[in-house]
DNA sequence: GAGTTTATTCAACAAGCGTTGAATTTACAA
DNA sequence: TTGTAAATTCAACGCTTGTTGAATAAACTC
């Protein structure tokens, strides 16, 4: 019944799941690459978390609390400096934004490893539903509720297809994908999160005040 | 030497690949799968296309051409018609993304299961570079520039990350994940292509104009 | 209609897969 | 230090995978 700080293999184990499957996906990876990366025996990934597909949940997990929650607290830090009047629309999405690039900050590779997951579970129409919406939708659901306070008569509809052009946007960012490396001659780096969210910002700000502005 | 027409059956087995690779991606179908859905033996897809990832090509290729076409065309069109003054950045957005709704017209899901594999492969940080670079590109190239035009004195760079957010918008709504269906309480449909460009097309051009734009 | 090429299926292979039970090592308690 | 439970490895299982060569069917040529 003793409660034990848990083994840093079990760490390790999630930590290669995470990278192997944001750059493969989830049948494109063998638990024994994961084990072998991790540098254990294979057995001990069903060991600690069962079946393949509950590590795969586990490493969906283990930041998602950590990730909504520091998203919502800019969200409520924001309001709360706001006022009455309520934060604009590009004080919302910068709290709906700038804590992704803790993945920048803290430096170490596990963070922009779990958001390219991230990015891949939100873009599949096999997984998306099944595993975002539980988690992720009550946090849009805040902060279209923030934007229709900001945007006010805006229609539903409109607020909406918004949500889901920023949403492609970030999605896309988190991908991690290269691809603007090479379009852009190197001009633009897909590991510059900062700058990303620097063009992001502005970009889908203006998209909001168009499509759910009133004239 | 005879040019034959080409056997219905492989046809069979590029649409049952293209459907179920968009849906599970490039690992997450067997052979057999595709076999079983095409109506046909498993070893005729080896014998028509070879290898899986030869297969997987010759998916990505079949309508790539077409696509591209489409699109160009549309471009020089919308050139043609604004003169010499060269087309506004809504033109060059709505030349970008209308030619994507043969998805809807054509009725047939072909269209729609190879845009969701399109998808898949731009999202992906393995297949991303790969093979979407190679093909699409260049188009890219020749939409910027055409924005470049529509925007003078815009930075390289800040045109390169309007297109990437442009590009992720997009991806996610061919992604057709139907997330927002669900977020959006049936108010939206992830499958009504139209109503999504209708939303995208302002949004990005304010986008574009905000970041891109002279004060 | 015999002969030849193309299309398709059948049967089987070697390799890799996720998973499991037993054996072994490690960590902790008394 | 002995005993016990957790952590880890080992070895193996049954199954599925992509791929292939031989066999059969269909289509076409002359």
């Amino acid at each position: 019944m003793s409660k034990r700080a848990p083994s840093p293999k079990s760490e390790r184990i999630l930590d290669a799941a995470e990278e192997l499957f944001a750059l493969h996906g989830y049948d494109g990876v063998a638990l024994r690459q994961i084990a072998t990366k991790a540098g254990v025996a294979v057995a001990l990934a069903n060991y600690h978390f069962g079946k393949k597909l509950d590590l795969f949940n586990a490493v969906f997990q283990r930041r998602a609390g950590d990730l909504n929650e520091s998203r919502l607290n800019a969200l409520r830090e924001c309001q709360q400096r706001a006022g009455e009047k309520g934060p604009s629309v590009e004080q919302i999405i910068e709290a709906f934004l700038r804590p992704l690039e803790i993945a920048q900050e803290t430096g170490d590779d596990g963070w922009k490893n779990y958001l390219a997951l991230i990015a891949y579970i939100n873009n599949s129409p096999y997984w998306g539903q099944k595993m975002m919406s539980k988690l992720f939708d009550n946090l849009g659901l805040e902060f279209i509720e923030a934007l229709r306070v900001a945007l006010p008569g805006a229609k539903d509809e409109d607020l909406f297809w918004c949500y889901h052009n920023l949403s492609g946007a970030l999605t896309l960012t988190l991908a991690q994908t290269g691809r603007i490396d090479k379009l852009s001659g190197g001009k633009c780096r897909s590991s510059d999160f900062q700058a990303a969210y620097d063009h992001m910002i502005p970009f889908t700000t203006a998209g909001f005040r168009q499509v759910c502005g009133i004239e």
